[in-house]
DNA sequence: CACCCGTGGTT
DNA sequence: TAACCAAGGGT
């Protein structure tokens, strides 16, 4: 067993429920009020969500979050229109391969488990487009249970909080899911609240770039704090490239498709992008993915 | 495990 | 302004 930052210091129980109160006493004070968190929003609503903030802003998720559900309701309204459908409703939030995994998510939902999103967190991780996180989320979060939620924000709010370091590192280890099981409230409903809050706070004061410390209910707690902020150290972190990239002529291509009730044109698509061998690659890469369908005559839609 | 997958606001 | 960042998942 290697000692680690983490798992050397076996929190006190007494300190660990200070800590709930504290976080689970802030988020009652300072969570925002989201659709998907009201208390008439059912399992579908925060299914939707979580699919669409996955590295997407709340605020561009709201208005497309309303659209869905007011067109469907459940997940069967979903599954009885065509995967295009989806798509060209999910608009430019981005990675629309997320809209496809919805939709063959709700056929799931409708075809195997009786319309209703499921609560065990093993059927949820069954479906597309969610995995470990997604999960867990939404068995928390819709259903009350007891699971490690671990996003980008809660893993930020534990590196500082109990390691000690700015940020976390690149990809989740198996130290931060021992470090946050630990953390766990044992209490079911506790263990949720717990979750959403400890989110919450890395979304609204724990926050990457400049945390408001004078704000966060535990800063006089946080290791990282305590040890005088000290900058990031370890490798870089991985930047994200977007110019001239595949993905950009993607975008453009499904921008075009998206905007079309009727076929388009290879020659429409093609004024999209100047350089033939990558935009055939794009191109290509769509049909593959399932996000686009070629038909006889050379023209182009939205999956039927 | 490294890389790919969109988009737009903030610093 | 270029870089960074945003409730990840799939391969």
């Amino acid at each position: 067993m290697r000692p680690t930052a983490a798992s050397s210091v076996p929190p006190h129980p007494q300190a660990v429920a200070e800590l709930h109160d504290l976080v689970i006493d802030w988020f009652d004070d300072n969570a925002r009020d989201l659709p998907w968190r009201r208390p008439d929003a059912g399992a579908w609503s925060v299914m939707v969500s979580e699919f669409m903030l996955q590295q997407t802003p709340v605020s561009r998720v709201l208005p497309v979050h309303q659209e869905w559900l007011a067109r469907w309701p459940r997940p069967a309204d979903l599954a009885e229109e065509p995967p295009g459908e989806a798509v060209r409703a999910w608009g430019r939030l981005g990675y629309p391969r997320r809209a496809l995994r919805l939709h063959a998510a709700a056929t799931a939902i409708a075809q195997r488990h009786g319309g209703e999103v499921p609560h065990e967190h093993d059927a949820l991780l069954a479906l597309p487009g969610v995995g470990e996180y997604t999960a867990a989320a939404v068995a928390s979060f819709a259903y009350g249970r007891r699971h490690v939620v671990l996003d980008t924000n809660v893993r930020r709010v534990f590196a500082r909080l109990v390691s000690g370091t700015a940020y976390p590192p690149n990809a989740t280890t198996a130290a931060e899911r021992r470090t946050a099981g630990g953390l766990l409230p044992a209490d079911e409903a506790t263990a949720a609240r717990w979750a959403a809050a400890t989110m919450e706070l890395g979304a609204l004061v724990c926050s990457a770039r400049s945390p408001e410390c004078g704000r966060c209910p535990v800063a006089s707690r946080c290791a990282w704090r305590l040890a005088g902020s000290p900058a990031h150290d370890g490798p870089p972190r991985k930047g994200q490239s977007y110019a001239g990239t595949d993905r950009q002529v993607r975008g453009r291509l499904l921008a075009v498709l998206r905007a079309s009730r009727e076929p388009v044109a290879q020659s429409a698509l093609d004024a999209v992008w100047h350089e033939p061998v990558q935009r055939a690659r794009a191109l290509d890469g769509l049909v593959e993915d399932g996000l686009v369908e070629p038909l006889a005559g050379g023209t182009y839609r939205l999956p039927l």
